[in-house]
DNA sequence: GTAATAACTTAGAATCATCTAACAATTATT
DNA sequence: AATAATTGTTAGATGATTCTAAGTTATTAC
């Protein structure tokens, strides 16, 4: 059993690798919020429970033991998010804190139990892939809405690099999941977006609004 | 703000000081399975905080804060016993460990919603009154089961001291919170009595049982 | 009303997760 | 390549929660 630190260590390692397949310990440390040397030794500690990889002055990489249980801590924070919006009626800005607690809870038989009057989701509210329950998970091969060339017509897929106040952007523009958008034009000099979508007047997006979007072709 | 330790004394404290309106630091101890002299170093440091009475060898009494904040807690797992067997569909002798867990998350927001949800519930699903939002709580004065005299017909209002093994007890014998029951003999040398309720045959239920049921006259 | 028992307190140590200060290795810059 | 900047490590301290061991005070039993 790890314990709740533990377990936002393996989070953390988890999210920060799934590019490279690796992580300094500095971009732990910054992301967590916790000193360098206390990341450092908490690596140790990992690294003795079989968890991480780690050699001294090389990056980071879970075991697949490690990856295993970060998975099922991402599995619960989904899960979890997932049912605060569509059993609770959260909003989809409202629910990473709360989810953020709960994924430490200790019962199969509550996660089980969201899971099954979800009807077994495969991806949580902002369209994030949730992990099956080995802990693994796959994430589907999205565009991002800032690749695409004018006059495509596609569909809102996921949105990355949420925080609250890019979700309540998102909000008052009245842009949800699964909408479908057409690129009216791009403007060359900063890669922002004319976008129209289900009203009668176009919206601007900028470039790093473009970025966050994931979309698939309609 | 207090810890997640903290809370767990605090409703222990509430808990069995709800009689007497005082506890030993023995009990604290029992309850909590925790060393005298542990328990001991958190009274004062709940005394400092001024949540706790604690003068030595006295026995500990909550202050009004250290009240509110223990009713609190106690309100969101009940809150939360509530929202699990109503709402996810567990049993209610399934419930107290994930509440146990539950009741420390620190999101006003995500028990308001369940109060909403609910309905404002004013009891759990065992029959206990649920704190109002400043956690003040008031036992209805309910009568044993095993106060009563033979010939009786009373409703079912809550049950106490329950384990999980008692609920899986009444849960076979088909004894549900509301249910009608008709005293139908009392054995004077054991207190067992013979009771019918919505069956055909009557069923016989130990001292031991007739004092963990509360009932109200119908 | 002593003696025995139970309850409480004090003192000191252990573990966990954190920190700061100081030093070492790696990487980037000129 | 030498120097500067960044990143990683070691060592030692702190606070929270727990423990054991050893006394103290209160309560119970005879």
């Amino acid at each position: 059993m790890n314990s709740y630190t533990e377990e936002n260590y393996l989070k953390a390692l988890f999210n920060l690798s799934l590019d490279k397949g690796e992580v300094s310990a500095n971009e732990i440390s910054k992301q967590l919020r916790i000193k360098m040397p206390t990341v450092n030794s908490m690596m140790k500690k990992l690294a003795e429970k079989k968890l991480v990889f780690h050699e001294n002055y090389k990056p980071l990489r879970l075991t697949e033991k490690g990856k295993r249980e970060a998975g099922l801590i991402i599995r619960k924070h989904r899960l979890t998010e997932m049912f605060l919006v569509q059993k609770m009626g959260f909003g989809w800005e409202e629910v990473h804190e709360i989810a953020e607690q709960l994924e430490h809870l200790q019962s199969p038989h509550f996660f089980e139990k969201m899971d099954v009057l979800l009807g077994y989701p495969r991806i949580d509210p902002h369209g994030s892939p949730i992990p099956d329950k080995n802990g693994k998970m796959e994430w589907i091969r999205y565009k991002k809405l800032s690749d695409c060339k004018a006059g495509e017509i596609v569909k809102l897929a996921a949105v990355i690099h949420t925080t609250d106040d890019f979700l309540k952007f998102l909000n008052i523009r009245k842009l949800h999941l699964g909408q479908k958008l057409k690129i009216k034009a791009i403007e060359k000099f900063d890669g922002s977006m004319m976008i129209n979508y289900n009203k009668k007047t176009d919206e601007m997006f900028s470039y790093a609004v473009c970025k966050r979007l994931l979309i698939e072709n309609v």
